[in-house]
DNA sequence: CACTAATGCTTCGTGTGCTAAGTGTTTTCA
DNA sequence: TGAAAACACTTAGCACACGAAGCATTAGTG
């Protein structure tokens, strides 16, 4: 049930594209259908931004940042992490997270501790400070957004899911078509749909 | 047609959370239907990322940054667009547009024109090195995920619209009252940044 | 056992992204 | 008309975010 904790760890600028060349779906579409298509991807995005935005402003009151108040909550539930385990819940580089728990050791929220098994391993929790915040910050992660889709009717979330998985699986699929066929030029990155 | 053309311009690190306090939402669920929004919130979680990926993939085929490929198709789809103008089009502040731009005009690929009826406003528009790059970058925006959309049945589609707008405006209701309720700088927390 | 590869983490450089504050230009309206 | 407000943009300071390179430490191999 934390499954979904710690997930919107955006990145920096960009948007949505796809590549004809790559797709090589041409088919031409009705302007209703085109309609309906736009309508979907604006609820999507504004579902998604909405809920970063939510999440700003939570952590703001607690003079956190975003990814702060993620990494807080996480160690309130988790325990103790590595900064690799943590940078998997985030969705984030190693790199990326050794900075943000810099800052907050400096604030004192957090602590590293190397661990004694392997010592290339860090492990990192809270401080009484830092759990003292976790406590006072009184948030289920994505809780909006989550009484927001409970509100429907159970057959309508059924076909939500059904629906969008079935997406979901055909951009991986024509994803996993893409990059094995652009894997020639300037050495291009992929990646595996980690479903 | 090209209103939802720019619009994953992510920021920085955030998450999905929502507040108990003030969602007031507490009706018990089952784990099934746990189970099921949490699948939910995957699918969206990953449409977005991996639409976000794409994009990277793409503009760095083209030796540019996400937010800079959805300039040049922006400019090269709409000819000559204000800041502002350009802003709101890739969802940024000013301030983070004029850096982008910044960099863009330090490549050669846009320039800026003080506007003659406004001096307060300036022009972007692409340089022919960025109109010939436009033009090697043969991309459609969000295509993969557009593509995806129409692999579904009609009727899918409808259902999909009429079930995200219900979850959108629920959102948008929630956080209105959520706003509307906090607006005042509720001090309660243990603010010390003690650096 | 030595040697290489792999792993965990940090550092560095660049590019977003935001807010707040600052500089000019128009608009508004008393 | 003339000062305040609104607007367009830039600057400055901070916090991500990523990839690449570097430093230890551990694992795997001959």
């Amino acid at each position: 049930m934390l499954r979904v904790l710690s997930v919107f760890t955006g990145s920096e600028g960009d948007f949505f594209v796809g590549s004809r060349e790559v797709m090589r779906v041409v088919n031409p579409i009705s302007p209703a259908v085109k309609a309906e298509i736009d309508q979907i991807l604006e609820a999507i995005i504004y579902l998604y931004t909405e809920s970063r935005r939510i999440t700003k402003e939570v952590a703001r009151r607690a003079n956190l940042t975003g990814p702060q108040l993620t990494v807080v909550k996480l160690l309130e539930h988790l325990g103790s992490l590595s900064l690799t385990e943590l940078s998997e819940k985030i969705r984030s580089q190693n790199s990326t997270v050794t900075g943000i728990i810099d800052r907050m050791e400096r604030e004192g929220l957090v602590s590293r501790a190397r661990s004694q098994e392997d010592r290339r391993v860090v492990h990192i929790h809270l401080t009484d400070k830092g759990a003292q915040l976790a406590l006072e910050v009184a948030v289920e992660p994505m809780e909006i957004f989550r009484a927001a889709i409970e509100d429907l009717t159970p057959t309508e979330t059924k076909e939500l899911m059904k629906i969008l998985t079935k997406i979901a699986k055909r951009v991986q699929r024509a994803v996993a078509t893409a990059t094995e066929r652009s894997v020639k030029p300037t050495d291009s990155k992929s990646k595996e749909p980690t479903s």
